[in-house]
DNA sequence: CTGAAAGCGCTTACAG
DNA sequence: CTGAAAGCGCTTACAG
C-alpha cells in the first residue's frame, strides 16, 4: 500500500505542507503535530519520494561512481572506501563500468547526468585520450572528482597517489639491494599513472648513475599475469640479462614470477622482483612479493571527502575549489627482493 | 547551461509535448520534426531530467543493489555479473554495502525504497534473523530477487548455488583420496550456505560409512585467513588427528594451511585441504588449493536476468511468478589434495 | 503554529 | 501530425 503525503494529511486532518514539514523537522511545526505524524506515518510504512521531493530541492542527494572495471581488489578497496563515507553522509550510489571503453564511460557520464546526481566520482578507462564528457559535467554544475586514472588537464578535484615518486622509490629499492641491470614491465602509453611511474624508474637510475636502456622496457596493456609471463618469457628470450625487475602491478609481477621459477631462476638472488598495489595474493605467492602499498581504501574515502567539502562551498559560498591530493605510498618489503647481499 | 524541453520547445516554435514525443520516438511524430528536435537537442547538449520522467512513468530504470561487503573477490565478480547486464539493459544501479549488519541493511533497503528503485538484488548479512525489510520491498510492490545469502523463507526469486551438493562433493572428494578423518571449518551458524555445506559434509561422511564427529567441526565466523589459522591451530593443540580438511572458504583454508606448513606438516600428504570459491590467491599459494568453483559472474548475471523476467511478467501480464535458480558448482583439483595414492 | 497555492520537468490521454 | 491541459508527489515562500 503505497502511501503519499496528500494521503497522510487527509487521514490526520492537516495539509500536505504541514506533514512535510513536520517529517523535515521544520522549526515552525510543533512538537506535538510531529508526534501524530512521525509515529502515523511509521505505522503505514510511508517511503518518502526522493524523485518528486528533488523536483524541488534540486538535490538528489546521489553520486555516481564509474570504474574502469570492478573485479580488481584495488578497485574493490576504493569502493569500499567511497560507499562508506556515502552511507555514513547519507548519500545514495550510482554505480557503472566502463570497461575500459571510453565509449561507455561518456555513455556512463551522461546517463548520470540525466539522474541529476550531485557529483560524479571516477577513475578514466585505459584509452580515454578525450575528456569533452568530462567537461560536461562541470558545465552541468556537477562537481567532478577523479581518482586514480585522472586527467591533469581537467579543472576538477583529483586524488591519487604520487607515481613517479612510488616507482623511483620501488626502482631504488632495487639498486640498494645491489641490483643494477633494471628492467620495467610498465603499463600502457596514454595513462598517467603508467607514464608517471616510468619517469620515477629513470629518475632512480639516473640519480644512481646507471644508464638507461629502452631495451629494458616493455609494455603491459592490461597489467595481467598472463602478460607478466609472456614479457619475461620475451625479455628471457632475446637474451638481455636483468638482475632486478620493477612491474606496473602485482599481477604482471606474479606472472614473471612463474615464468623465472619455470627456468629455475632464484628469485630473489639471481632476479629481485617488485610489483605495484600490495594485493593479497602478493602475499601467499612463494616468494612473497614486494610491493607499493597504495591504500586504496583511503583513495575512495579522500574523494568522497572532496566532494563532500566542494559541494559545502558550492551551497555556503557558491564557488568551486578545486583540490589536488597526492596519497603517500609505502614500501612493503618481502622476499622477493630479500636478496643476501 | 541547464535546458529544459520547455525551453527546447520555446526555441524550435513546437509545444513540449511534441518535443517529449519526438525525443522518446513516438510514432505519431514526423520524422522531420523528430530530425530537427534531436539535432538541436545535441547541439544545446540538452541532459533529460529522469526523475521529472519518472512522476509520470512510474519507472525509474533503477535497481538497488545490496552486499554484505564489497572487498571479498566473489561479491566483486557478482557485482560484475550484475552491472554487466544492468548497462547492457539500460538500467542504473544503486549500491550499498551492509557491513553485516542487519541494520544497516535495513536502512539501506529504506532508502532503495524512497529512491523508488524498480527492483533490489541483495545477499543477506550474517546476522540478518528477521526479514520484515523483505516484506516491505514486496509489499512496495518493489521486485526482490535474493542471490548467494538467501532466505529460504522469503517470497521472492532467489539465485545461489547448490551449496548441500557442493558440500558433499567438497569431502567426497577427500573421502576418495583416503581421508577418513575428516575435519569442516564451516561458517557461521545463521546463514543458509554455511548450513547447507555443513549437511553436505555430513551426507558425504555417512553414505560412506565414516562416524561424524562433532569435535572435529569448528566454526569460524568471518570466513578470514586469520581465524582459518586460529582454528587450525586449536584443533592441532587439543589433540585430535585429522587427515583431511574441508573449509567453508578458501580464506580460511589459506589460514589452514600457513598454519600446517609452520608445523612442517605434509600437505596433502598429511592432511588435504580443500576450499570453497576458487579465489585466485588459491592458485598461487604453495601447495595451490583445490577448492569449488562458485561461477560468481554467472550467479550476478542470473540475478539480473531474473529480476527482468519479472518486471516483464509484471509489466505484461500484471502478476508475478517466483523462481528459484540452483547453479552448478565445480570441484577444481590442485595441489592441496592431491596426495599419492 | 497551520494552510492554500504555485511550480519543479516531465508524459500522456484527449482534442483537433 | 501537433498542441493545450492535467497531474505525478513533493517543497517553500507567503498569508493568516
Amino acid at each position: 500500500m503505497k502511501s503519499s503525503l496528500k494521503q497522510i494529511a487527509k487521514a490526520l486532518n492537516l495539509s500536505t505542507a504541514g506533514v512535510s514539514k513536520a517529517l523535515n523537522d521544520y522549526p515552525d511545526i510543533s512538537l506535538a503535530t510531529k508526534k501524530i505524524v512521525k509515529s502515523y506515518v511509521k505505522k503505514v510504512g510511508y517511503k518518502a519520494n526522493n524523485q518528486a521531493a528533488y523536483l524541488r530541492t534540486r538535490k538528489t542527494r546521489t553520486i555516481g561512481v564509474i570504474f574502469p572495471e570492478v573485479t580488481n581488489h584495488f578497485f574493490s578497496e576504493i569502493l569500499e572506501g567511497i560507499m562508506d563515507q556515502a552511507q555514513k553522509n547519507n548519500y545514495t550510489l550510482i554505480i557503472g563500468h566502463s570497461k575500459e571503453s571510453m565509449d561507455e564511460e561518456k555513455r556512463l557520464v551522461n546517463q548520470f547526468l540525466q539522474q541529476k546526481v550531485d557529483g560524479i566520482l571516477m577513475s578514466l578507462a585505459q584509452n580515454t585520450s578525450e575528456f569533452s564528457h568530462l567537461e560536461d559535467v562541470v558545465s552541468n554544475e556537477t562537481i567532478l572528482v577523479l581518482f586514480d586514472k585522472i586527467a591533469r588537464t581537467v579543472n576538477c578535484s583529483k586524488v591519487s597517489i604520487d607515481d613517479k615518486k612510488a616507482g623511483f622509490n620501488a626502482t631504488e629499492h632495487l639498486i640498494k639491494k645491489g641490483c643494477s641491470k633494471i628492467a620495467h614491465f610498465r603499463g600502457d602509453l596514454n595513462p598517467q599513472n603508467s607514464i608517471d611511474r616510468y619517469l620515477g624508474y629513470r629518475e632512480a637510475l639516473s640519480l644512481h648513475n646507471i644508464n638507461y636502456d629502452a631495451n629494458k622496457v616493455l609494455i603491459s596493456r592490461k597489467g595481467s599475469v598472463k602478460e607478466g609471463y609472456l614479457l619475461a618469457k620475451k625479455l628471457y628470450e632475446s637474451g638481455i640479462k636483468i638482475d632486478g625487475l620493477f612491474c606496473v602491478t602485482d599481477m604482471v609481477a606474479l606472472g614473471a614470477i612463474r615464468f623465472f621459477k619455470e627456468q629455475k631462476i632464484d628469485i630473489p638472488n639471481e632476479i629481485c622482483i617488485i610489483g605495484f598495489s600490495k594485493t593479497m595474493v602478493g602475499s601467499f605467492v612463494n616468494p612473497s612479493l614486494t610491493s607499493i602499498d597504495q591504500k586504496a581504501i583511503k583513495m575512495g574515502k579522500m574523494a568522497m571527502k572532496l566532494f563532500i567539502s566542494e559541494e559545502k562551498m558550492l551551497r555556503t559560498e557558491n564557488r568551486l575549489e578545486n583540490q589536488y591530493l597526492e596519497l603517500k605510498t609505502k614500501l612493503i618489503k618481502r622476499e622477493s627482493t630479500d636478496k643476501i647481499l
